[in-house]
DNA sequence: GAAATTACGTCAGCCATGTTGACATATTTA
DNA sequence: TAAATATGTCAACATGGCTGACGTAATTTC
């Protein structure tokens, strides 16, 4: 079942549609943020940092796959403004785990918002299920060498209901 | 059947899987791009002109949905390097229609391939008919105010077999 | 205990690609 | 003839990537 490779047609259809998709995905936050004087590099360090608490600057640099240059400049505002702090590593003290304050999740949150009520708009279609499959059609688009770390976060993420410490 | 809202943790697996999919999808072409000396902006010029030869250039800024000075830019580079060129509108002499020249056609081919093979790859999964729903979910992912532009788009170019003129 | 490695920060400069605002030219429409 | 349209271009600026180099504190290794 299932193994007729996508006709031409249809599969340019889905390389454009996933462009036009995330365009609009990131469009909304785009104009909140706007508001703070950030922009796309400050949502995504606010996302990570508040799904785990605690991270540390170097797996924040993992998932996001950017350079320390880069991730320094916007990690830099967010401390300065108020919205991230970070602690010294109690086993080991080089490191500096990574929190979001109150101000930090309440934007994270309102951030979140418009995403998650498109993703949910997008799901809630009458075939049902289409959630599950979703999700498996966009892990297959992740890089082979990249699902593992994938994986790991997601499986790792899920996890994370309460923040482990740092209020 | 299906009208119950996507649970928070499942919404927010689709929002990080969206990113780190898209950061990967758009991987593979970045590293042939930087052969030639060209970034995103100038695939996406190739794509969309590729995909409608004779598009004017208003049309191919109301797809991308960028100023005419940052398509100004990359379009000149596209042009002097020789992978598009422009013809004046028949009805119309204002018009520069856009075209790819056989180089461009060419590029625009090599781009595509890897993207082909990761859809198809995602697409092709046990389940079946994910590519129905999949595009579904994307489509609905575009902002409603985008949708009607975006639904023209992809029943246009479904109709653009063969090239309409400009060799 | 000295040396190497690691975690992190920072300075400087470069590049790609988006933005706004202003202005010019040719052509078509009213 | 006047106004609107399609396109091009100049200049300045912002964001967020990048490389390369260097510094410091802490940990690990020999």
């Amino acid at each position: 079942m299932g193994d007729h490779p996508l006709s031409e047609q249809d599969t340019v259809a889905l390389i454009e549609l996933m462009f036009f998709a995330y365009r609009d995905f990131v469009s909304d936050p785009d104009g909140i943020l706007g508001q703070y004087g950030f922009g796309r590099a400050h949502h995504r360090v606010l996302h990570f940092v508040g799904r785990d608490p605690g991270m540390t600057v170097q797996q924040l640099l993992d998932i996001l796959q950017i350079t320390k240059q880069s991730l320094g400049r916007v990690l830099k505002e967010l401390i300065d403004k108020g919205y991230v702090f970070q602690k010294e590593g109690e086993t080991d003290r080089r490191q500096r785990l990574l929190y979001l304050t109150e101000a930090g999740e309440e934007l994270r949150q309102r951030l979140m918002g418009p995403q998650m009520n498109r993703i949910r708009r997008a799901v809630a279609l009458p075939e049902g299920s289409a959630a599950h499959l979703y999700r498996k059609v966009l892990y297959h688009m992740v890089s082979p060498a990249n699902r593992e770390a994938v994986r790991d976060w997601i499986d790792r993420a899920s996890l994370l209901g309460e923040p482990k410490d740092g209020g």
